[in-house]
DNA sequence: CTATAACCGAGACGGTACGTCGCGTCTTCGG
DNA sequence: CCGAAGACGCGACGTACCGTCTCGGTTATAG
């Protein structure tokens, strides 16, 4: 686990009057409430069906209260997703296509998840007609779970089975084509084409991806 | 090329009585205009702001006209949708490599319409706790586009490039995997990481793609 | 029984084309089954709940052909309720008062009938807009009705309980008064004021209005 | 007169939690304004043809407002409506046949508002059907108005026109048959027989009405 | 015996209103 | 100043009927 990387995803500041600091502090139990609230609405409800009132009720709050902290339903969905993510661990099994395989696995697991499945396409969809969104599952998501990817080359690295790079640039490169390709590939296998990751599909997939790997460092 | 398969996408029966072939018939000119109001909606509005409202107003045709014909809005976006993959094909540019990269850029440029990268990611989150919009987006655009995975390989083998295999369900098995990974890390780059897919993605992701392949059949 | 003044009350008109008399006759049984169906409906559903379409469907009988005969659901209760009407009788019970009391007694039966009493008060009400049917409503139920009173009037005149009139005029104007105190009162007491219209308050009625009638001749 | 009785016609009450008296408080220009635009859409459209969003829109209200406070259409025209009728009021002619003549003819002229006519029948043909709104009626309507009964016997006492009454249960039912007698022959002469109520009519409706009077105490 | 014309059933059509739901804001009271 | 409670204006929902229309098919009279 790598979670503790900034912790704070957070959302909208305090008002903080002219005077500064004064008047009632924000509930700290209250975020962690809202958070809570919001996976379980998502699991019963799913993306669509999810509504604001619903997870205030959950979290035992006043609707003003969330929109005092979120501006709206896809910045809390992304931040009480995001955390979920941080799950994912890459244990070294030995070898490049064993870590491989494992994180697919783990991956595939936690897209089964319902809270996950809907919450993630759910906040894409909306993110292609909203910049501010994108930057955010960019930043709470996607930029955070690339540590994976360079984890798992820095071991093959340290094993010999792959090359290090010279070009820091080309190996950025080689790090997002890599994510996007296995993120891509397990995201589209579960939800678009909604057949199962299972065991069988995660070793060919990685006969795939690790002979292919070979050839981009030349 | 454009698939001439049946056109057979289609949505709500009408409620023909036991008796057989009678009252009047459905308009056939308001298929086309509903089905092309809401590609227009989409551009306009995007998934979450479409209304059926404004679809039935855009295409001259009473709101009871759609629900007559639709169940959902996600039926009649995924129906709207769907005929826009038709549009990819496979052009023979000579190599397998070459024709990978064309398709690839090709289903960038569509994902690149607003119609397309709204509506794909929305129908998919609602798809998740619905079975059967699953099955209609499997079978309207999935299934469809595998078509361009058996062609490039059949080509592939007739160039030499590829070897012919010989169990049909290894083969059935290579088609989806392959297409989950193409399709997957297209959409996943476009939509997700929100970068763009430009020609040097491409190639080197057809790198990675092609050298994979081969040993994938032995 | 008086009934069989004109029976027609009727409605639309056949087309009749320019030739005259050509093409399929409209159907006898339908008019009362249609009739018939308004009535069913009224009961199970009362005024404002019943519509055009589930009274064609009770008739068997396809929703044009309602259109064709009468031009609203107004004009077709009207007609399907103002048969009822034409039961009311009055029986010589040997005085004037009994006579009064036996058709008070009666029409209060009428109004317990569920069909009646929720058509009468609604076409009542949709005749305060429109003229044309409180013209029906006139000469299919009010005017049919005060042959009760001119009947009652010539016993008692043949009686000596009352003395004859001398101008006609006067006799018109006081058969419409009557009409109208003793169709008011109870429908009052009966819908407005929703008490039961019951012997003992027949009775004190009776002994009202009969005291009354003796003055208006003087 | 303007029978100052407490306003209390009223119409939902507002969700108080258990705990009390907490949230934002009703708007109470709203009510008034409601109300209002209730009558205008009357005048306007008449019964069948009022529309909540019409009113909520003349009241300058959202639909949800009305809907927050009123059950259904009906409810809210009896309250629009009742008010109307406690204009009426019996001022002293000197005698009792003047009095119930100034009455009729001031009731006759409160049915001949667009408002009063169309509404009155209007929810009483839905209280046939609507044990609620039969009691609702009675309470604002009916049993409020009776007090123009009342008052013109202790008029008609006092002045020696007629007798102290010793049973009080034999007063109370003689004030509801005259109550309905009035109130039902103006209403039927004008809503259902359609035909003015006029001053002659009044006279001779008094005539009849006086000289009955004598016989029920008797 | 065949036109021709009006009828009939079925059911789709463009509309209008419904009553409900969720949004995001606001207004109150109390901590 | 925060927080709960809940009313507010708004706008979309999906449904129900309206009265009209367009079909294929039926049943009369007129030629």
């Amino acid at each position: 686990m790598v979670a503790s990387m900034s912790s704070s995803t957070h959302h909208k500041t305090p008002r903080s009057g002219p005077t500064g600091r004064t008047g009632r502090p924000r509930s700290v139990e209250a975020d962690a409430a809202i958070l809570e609230a919001t996976r379980a609405s998502l699991v019963e409800l799913g993306w669509s069906k999810l509504t604001m009132g619903d997870v205030a009720a959950r979290a035992g709050v006043a609707k003003t209260t969330l929109y005092r902290r979120w501006a709206s339903k896809n910045e809390l969905v992304v931040d009480a997703v995001a955390v979920l993510f941080d799950a994912l661990e890459l244990p070294d099994r030995g070898s490049l296509a064993a870590d491989v395989e494992g994180v697919v696995l783990q991956f595939a697991e936690l897209l089964q998840l319902p809270e996950t499945k809907t919450a993630l396409m759910g906040v894409v969809a909306e993110s292609t007609r909203d910049e501010a969104l994108r930057d955010r599952i960019r930043s709470a998501i996607v930029d955070r779970q690339k540590r994976l990817v360079l984890q798992g080359r820095e071991r093959a690295q340290a094993r010999g089975e792959l090359p290090y790079e010279d070009d820091p640039d080309t190996a950025a490169r080689n790090t997002d084509l890599i994510f996007d390709v296995v993120a891509g590939a397990v995201v589209h296998r579960a939800l678009v084409s909604a057949e199962p990751v299972d065991a069988e599909w995660a070793r060919r997939f990685t006969v795939l991806l690790v002979s292919g790997l070979g050839s981009l460092s030349t």
